[in-house]
DNA sequence: ATGGTTGCTTTGCAA
C-alpha cells in the first residue's frame, strides 16, 4: 500500500498537476496540505473520476488539509483535539480497514511559526505540545498509524542546504526541532531518516531566489510510523522530479510503502 | 544582496 503527503499549496491552482501526478504515481491514500479552499471548493469530481474516496478539512484561502483514497474510509476526524478555540483547518485523520485490521492515516499541516518571538511562534509550539498528547494516547491503541504532513521543522543540519540561512526561522529553532524529536521519540520511525544515509534529500524547495535551480532545499514533509507501521515499511522515497513540472507547488510528494493490503 | 515568487484575495498576508 503506497501512502504519500503532499503541500499542494493551493488545490484549484494545481488540480492539473494533482491529476497528472495522481495518474502517473497510483497512490492507495495520499494527504494533502495548504488546499487552501473550504470543502464546497475542493475540485472532488476531478479527483473521485479516478477513483479516489475524497474527505477535505478545509477553510477560506488559507491552510486545510485533506486525505484523498481508494479504500473505502470508516471513520473521519477532523481538526487536531486539545484546544476549542482553535479555527485553523490543520489535521484530518482517516480510519480504513485491511488484511491486517486498523489502518490510521493523518494528513496535517503543522503551524510554520515565523517570525520567532511573536504569538505564531508560541502557537507553533502549543500545536506541537497538542500533537504529542494526541500521538501518545493514540499509540497505546497499538495499531498501524501514519502520521503524514507538512511538520514545518527542519530535524537536522544535513536536512537543509544551507543551514545556516535558517538559524532564526521557525523551521529551525531549538525548540521546534525537540519538539517534533520528543515527538519521535514516542516510539514514532520517521520514513525517510530510517530508509537512507543519504544526505541532500528535500521536499521544499522555495519558488524566490532561484532555490530549485541551486537545489537550495529544505526537508520538512515527513512520514512518522507507528511501531505497528513501521513493521510493514517496505520503501520510502521523494517524488523530486514534480518539482520541475509546470506550475509546480513548492513542495514535492513524499511516499511510503507498507507491506499491507486493503481488507 | 533584507532581495526574490506564488496563491488567494487585496490593494496585503502568509508562506
Amino acid at each position: 500500500m503506497k501512502i504519500v503527503t503532499w503541500n499542494i499549496n493551493g488545490v484549484r491552482a494545481r488540480i492539473e498537476n494533482l491529476v497528472a501526478w495522481l495518474k502517473e504515481s497510483q497512490p492507495d491514500i495520499v494527504c494533502l496540505q495548504e488546499i487552501k479552499t473550504v470543502d464546497e471548493g475542493f475540485p472532488r469530481a476531478e479527483i473521485e473520476a479516478l477513483g479516489y474516496n475524497v474527505e477535505t478539512h478545509g477553510q477560506k484561502s488559507f491552510n486545510g488539509v485533506a486525505l484523498l483514497s481508494k479504500l473505502p474510509f470508516d471513520e473521519v476526524n477532523r481538526g487536531l483535539p486539545g484546544d476549542d478555540g482553535d479555527e485553523q483547518a490543520r489535521f484530518i485523520e482517516g480510519v480504513f480497514s485491511t488484511e491486517r485490521g486498523v489502518l490510521r492515516v493523518v494528513s496535517l499541516y503543522l503551524p510554520n511559526g515565523n517570525p520567532v518571538g511573536t504569538e505564531k511562534f508560541d502557537y507553533k509550539l502549543g500545536w506541537m505540545a497538542r500533537l504529542e498528547r494526541w500521538a501518545r494516547d493514540r499509540l497505546l491503541l497499538e495499531e498501524p498509524l501514519v502520521l503524514a504532513g507538512d511538520y514545518n521543522v527542519i530535524p537536522q543540519k544535513d536536512d537543509a542546504k544551507r543551514w545556516q540561512d535558517w538559524v532564526n526561522d521557525a523551521l529551525f529553532q531549538l525548540r521546534s526541532r525537540a519538539a517534533f524529536q520528543a515527538l519521535c521519540n514516542l516510539g514514532f520511525t520517521e520514513a525517510i531518516r530510517s530508509t537512507t544515509d543519504d544526505t541532500g534529500v528535500y521536499t521544499f524547495w522555495d519558488y524566490q531566489a532561484g532555490a530549485w535551480q541551486k537545489n537550495n532545499g529544505i526537508r520538512i514533509d515527513h512520514l512518522l510510523l507507528s511501531p505497528e507501521a513501521a513493521d510493514r515499511l517496505a520503501a520510502a522515497s521523494v517524488d523530486k522530479h514534480v518539482r520541475a513540472w509546470e506550475k509546480p507547488s513548492d513542495h514535492v510528494p513524499v511516499t511510503v510503502e507498507l507491506s499491507v493490503r486493503a481488507a
